[in-house]
DNA sequence: GATTTCATTATACGAGCGTAGACTGAGCCG
DNA sequence: CGGCTCAGTCTACGCTCGTATAATGAAATC
């Protein structure tokens, strides 16, 4: 209650803000196909043409939705990879030992959850291919590069599939110490090789 | 052409394993949501409604598929886990080396899928939890068996998901050979300890 | 205060979905 | 041969989907 008045164009802006947050949690917890635009638009308050004409079509929203949770560094931070112990710091940030207030990660969730749609799919394996090239250049630097990276990509989103995506309890429900303790390690060997390279 | 009269009883098995068939193929290329019945009983030669006299539903023909591609004994065979480099069994039957001609684990492709659709991560969610407790029962003995086992999963599932339903080309173009020798200290990794356990 | 602007809604269309029910026609058996 | 069985098809229903078009009503402008 109380203060702005809240101009015309606040309140489009804020209803185009509404629906962009209505759509990330949709397609987090459902997938691209999962979730109608009738759904989303419900939810954010407003009916269902509001998300053709802010962003004109379910696909455009999506897309929208996929760049800007994907805005979050993930885990792939320069002051992460220039920590002294890299593994750690990485097996904290893929716990969420951090605890960012908002959603932890879901642009995993999103892309993983709508691999089953044709232009979802798409979107996503883009995303994958440059968070790949990302790390390849900047966090591997031995060995196998390429190979190196894919393999840390797979490894941080198995983990994310196990535990947010299935909801394995093994994961979901363990000490996030344990955790961190166990990852530790499979991150080091995966950056840095213990032999032949 | 010539030999067998196909009695009428022969005639409607083979309809069922062609719709079996079509649509394993079909979930695992487009998931659950990703393909319709029509398009399914099509690719089987038949109509539509030869899903529903034989399998019930949709839904039921989805469940038939997730446990016939499942029986694939994964890599999680006895004479794996008794092998005595195991991490490194593991990794050349998660690879592929062993080259079997069917599509190789095609029911991970299934299951990653179709995560969007509520019953088909329901079933999806049943085969994880059961291949979690198989892993951490009869594979991982020591320090966490419960959270080692679901990471050995996070990293089978994560290097599938990654090389075979997104394609990345890091890992689907690259020499099995060297995704072999980078795989096997992971597993091994995970499966045991070098520290504190 | 009258007029224009524009955020939002209401209604509807066409397509595709899963599936129910009636029908067809060829193989089986007396 | 004649009746029955049953694999398979045809048609249709109810639903939901994404979205185009027209109407509404309050804020903005003059």
């Amino acid at each position: 209650m109380s203060s702005s008045p809240l101009k015309r164009s606040d309140k489009a802006a804020a209803t185009r803000a509404a629906i962009l947050s209505a759509g990330r949690r949709a397609f987090a917890a459902h997938g691209y196909d999962g979730v109608g635009v009738r759904a989303i638009a419900a939810e954010a308050g407003v009916t269902a043409m509001m998300v053709n004409r802010y962003f004109g079509s379910k696909e455009g929203l999506f897309g929208e939705v996929v760049t800007d949770s994907m805005r979050d560094p993930i885990i792939l931070t320069p002051e992460n990879m220039a920590a002294p112990d890299m593994a750690r710091v990485f097996a904290e940030a893929l716990v969420g030992i951090t605890a960012r207030d908002a959603e932890p990660l879901d642009g995993f969730q999103i892309l993983f959850r709508s691999t089953g749609s044709e232009t979802a799919a798409r979107i996503a394996r883009e995303r994958i291919e440059h968070a790949h090239q990302a790390a390849a250049t900047s966090v591997v630097r031995v060995g196998h590069p390429s190979e190196r990276a894919a393999l840390f990509l797979s490894l941080v989103a198995g983990f994310q599939l196990m535990r947010q995506v299935m909801g394995l309890d093994a994961l979901a429900k363990a000490d996030p110490a344990v955790l961190v303790d166990l990852l530790t390690p499979l991150i080091a060997e995966v950056l840095r090789p213990t032999a032949r390279d």
